[in-house]
DNA sequence: CGGCATCCCACTAGATACTG
DNA sequence: CAGTATCTAGTGGGATGCCG
């Protein structure tokens, strides 16, 4: 992979879906298996309802998951990862992995007291 | 890897450092070897420079990149992915290959007009 | 159960002008 | 050159209540 100038604009169209709080925990949950709406409710408590149908319909309107209803009373909707959703998961198992190897390196900002000077050549 | 109920949590802290406008493509152009800051703020144009300094001050704080200072005028400074920050690459590298297999068929805006119909069971 | 409609607020980031 | 200061606008997301 070439990291040349062409790169950033190309990978965007990805960052659209990423770059939304709770996405990321969502398309984890999908990869999961939990596919019903009050499922992952539960799971990302405590996102709220509206929150949650945004990105199921963005994923929807991006082509990553499927909405099937399954009439009847109570109702039942399930979300389905299509191919394209799941070739997500090597995007998932790199930051992954990051995380293991860096994580614990990650300054948290209660350590923002002991301020590392910036260097000076 | 498996995508169990313990990985969100875990991949979280690195949400924080790109769930940000610019970031990521500002990360780009530091893996492609632009560390300074009037650089910086022409390839991401139209940013503004306080959002730039934003960025770049979060990195810093996640010990990401390295400021480095060389008095003397003009002034001159320079940013520099730490070992952690170079890390990164994998996902980027991920997201791309992503984008060469799936990007073509993400649906677009424009598209919405043909609205697919949900499947019903 | 699985939503949508409405309202509202907090926060993000852009614009602009100025400085060491 | 590499920022800071200030102000503002826009938006993302939360709360709440209703509906098929």
């Amino acid at each position: 992979m070439e990291m040349d100038q062409s790169c950033p604009g190309k990978v965007e169209p990805i960052l659209e879906i990423l770059d939304s709080k709770w996405m990321i925990l969502l398309l984890f949950e999908l990869f999961n298996g939990n596919r019903r709406f009050g499922e992952l409710r539960r799971r990302l408590h405590p996102i709220s309802p509206k929150t949650l149908t945004d990105r199921l319909r963005l994923l929807e309107e991006k082509g990553l998951v499927t909405r099937t209803l399954y009439p009847g009373v109570p109702l039942h909707v399930e979300y389905d990862l299509t191919a394209a959703g799941k070739g997500l998961q090597p995007i998932f198992a790199a930051m992954w992995t990051w995380t293991q190897e860096y994580g614990a390196y990650l300054r948290k900002d209660s350590d923002k007291a002991e301020e590392e000077g910036e260097k000076v050549m």
